[in-house]
DNA sequence: TTCTTGATTGACTCACCTGTCAATGTAAGT
DNA sequence: ACTTACATTGACAGGTGAGTCAATCAAGAA
């Protein structure tokens, strides 16, 4: 769209620099300095690519989301039938290769400060909006309507109940732990029906090996 | 224990006007002069009850979860049978009297500082483990061990993640939303008895009376 | 009344943070 | 070689926030 180039890829290194300074020192912490810093940079480099904090973190914002989104977007992409795609939006969601203390951490820190800036609103509110479309979507081919809504809100409850606790680092919290739990959600719902119970296999095949090819581009 | 007086009321106040300045301005706004504005006192009244902002936050953060821990005991007292110990716990968590996006949007702002601060670490953790303790007690009376465990996990990410979208402010969350989809993960494990949907509406009306008499007392 | 103890505050210090700017470096095009 | 456009930076300005301190105020005890 209407995106300036001025050197995206280097952009997109600040951006990274600002989500691990977000995850390690938490929202005060992560001065533009010391973003600088992380990046190797002079502050006033960063200031040249990004007009100000917000925009960078704004920045960091789209990157930390941008993991989720390509992993997710890559396994949709092999998902052939509902129970794949329903899957697929799960394996991206707890997937090992971010389902990390760090990540997690830098994440719940930028969403404490979606309530204060309508710009980070948007953002958050698009992400919403994908993952709840990806599930309910498919849910609805095997469930009626109001089955189909209910799920996807405890569904999305639980994904963020997860990452928040993985956040906040005070209990363990691992990816089979995680799954365990949506497992149980899809439980009331729906039976473990071969194709279901298939399905899982296949995406979490397709997780693995997504994630040995290192690294979904772009 | 070992609290030094120093006016325990003024402290009170003290982090109850914190605690709404975290709601309204983020971590970033709530400096001490802010806080100090909405309690209606000067900066260095506040430092003189709190040796330093942390301790104030600290204040903040016993203070906003205190409201739900007293629901919670109130209606713990109550419940006389599993079901309605598990539903004393759902109610206190999703009770109107406090399910409100600004105060979600103060507990989030806390929760991102958790892992930066030991002593927040140590509060949480307290915290947590009360809830799963009061769920897992009365569930393990109702199934095994491992089932009780998987279910207190689903519920605890559950409501972890209803407070989180309600503190985002950027979809519709209501109490009714958030008991459904705890409902439904019930569901995954335990059928619609008539003692647990009794228990439900009983603990149901006893938050409700509880509400009515305006602040469970200290 | 006098003394003591705690409450309250304005003024101040010091550190740090954001954002600007002018100067310099650098690489590619002509 | 010259020019143009961008990259990078040190230095600086302006502002703000945390925390200190000495002084004042109020109330109860002796």
């Amino acid at each position: 769209m209407g995106r300036r180039p001025l050197s995206t890829i280097r952009r997109k290194e600040f951006a990274r620099a600002a989500y691990d300074c977000l995850a390690r020192h938490g929202m005060s912490g992560t001065t533009l300095a010391r973003v600088a810093e992380t990046a190797g940079v002079s502050k006033a480099s960063l200031l040249h690519y990004f007009k100000n904090k917000d925009e960078l973190l704004e920045a960091a914002m789209r990157y930390g989301n941008g993991i989720l989104k390509d992993e997710n977007a890559a396994l949709m992409k092999i998902a052939r039938t509902p129970w794949q795609r329903i899957y697929a939006v799960i394996e991206a969601n707890t997937s090992p290769r971010s389902f990390k203390p760090s990540v997690a951490h830098g994440w719940l820190t930028l969403l404490a400060a979606v309530p204060l800036n309508p710009q980070y609103c948007r953002i958050q509110k698009a992400i919403y909006a994908r993952t709840k479309s990806n599930l309910i979507g498919p849910l609805r081919t095997l469930s009626d309507q109001e089955t189909a809504v209910a799920v996807t809100e405890t569904l999305v409850s639980i994904i963020d109940g997860v990452w928040l606790r993985l956040g906040l680092g005070i209990e363990p919290m691992s990816t089979e732990n995680a799954r365990a739990q949506i497992e149980l959600a899809l439980d009331a719902r729906f039976g473990q029906s071969e194709e279901r119970t298939h399905a899982r296999d296949i995406m979490t095949e397709a997780s693995r090996i997504l994630m040995l090819s290192k690294g979904v581009n772009r």
